[in-house]
DNA sequence: TTATAATCGGATAAATTTGTCTGATAATAT
DNA sequence: ATATTATCAGACAAATTTATCCGATTATAA
């Protein structure tokens, strides 16, 4: 099994896309997220919890509590939330798996996979969640 | 955690091009694998075992008995191993974890995820085990 | 005050990956 | 024949991921 992230990272991804496609300041309980991305509520709560932690979201208790983005959408990233759930190992280690790879020692396909790896940081660097909104909106829809 | 390949796949990419490095036609035995990428001797043994049933290496039994390519290195590409052991699911499947992902119902980075991709994908389709032969000698031998 | 909903902690469990161990069988070089 | 080595099968276990369930607490709107 080849895979990019975690589910958890992916659900986090999901969960922030939907929460950046709130009404700005509008609080969104787990519940809510739970039916959307269709997983147990509890699951998403803990990885809710996670983001709180990073400060990436907010939250608050009570009747009509929820959570809510922390900061602006234009300034939250993908790579934010990766960051945030899955690390960034990844874009540091040897797609061989040799412990052993750096530019000095270099695994065969050190160059050629350190671009597309750069690139691909790049892209979730670049994608701000506000610039992800309006096809966030369509692809909810569909969900 | 974020992972591109999972262990079992490093392992067999690491093997396949230890058995490029060899002298043509020569055998090795999975002991010696093991000992060269360090890990257990069973281990590797069953990943060999994947590889002789997707065809890419031979075995042969009795003393002096062993594992080699089947093919010629030039004919055998990263691309085959990852195939034969974690399958080739990733390069078909979306980077946020919908499931509804499609042209036709597109996630938020579908396409600038897709390019990236299929990048990866014609990188480990071009480099054959003969081409990566040199580097990975060198490689080894910083083992 | 009451109901609602988040918070926190922990126990449990299913599934998968990764790894270890054992034993019986088959093929082959010497 | 004997020793070596691959083959095959299966049990076992450790670690991690992916959940599920429960109960007690905290904050807040009405």
């Amino acid at each position: 099994m080849t895979i990019l992230f975690s589910k958890k990272c992916e659900y986090a991804m999901q969960a922030i896309l939907y929460l950046a496609a709130q009404k700005k300041g509008a609080l969104v309980s787990a519940l809510e997220i739970s039916r959307v991305i269709k997983i147990p509520r509890e699951f998403i709560s803990k990885i809710l919890q996670s983001l709180r932690k990073s400060g990436l979201i907010y939250s608050s208790k009570g009747k009509f509590g929820g959570f809510g983005l922390s900061k602006d959408p234009s300034r939250i990233r993908l790579i934010d939330v990766v960051s945030a759930i899955d690390g960034l190992d990844m874009f540091d280690s040897c797609i061989l798996g040799f412990s052993t790879c750096s530019p000095s020692q270099p695994c065969p396909v050190h160059d050629r996979w350190g671009t597309l790896r750069n690139r691909t940081y790049d892209m979730l660097a670049t994608e701000t969640i506000d610039k992800l909104k309006d096809k966030t909106l369509t692809k909810i829809k569909s969900l």
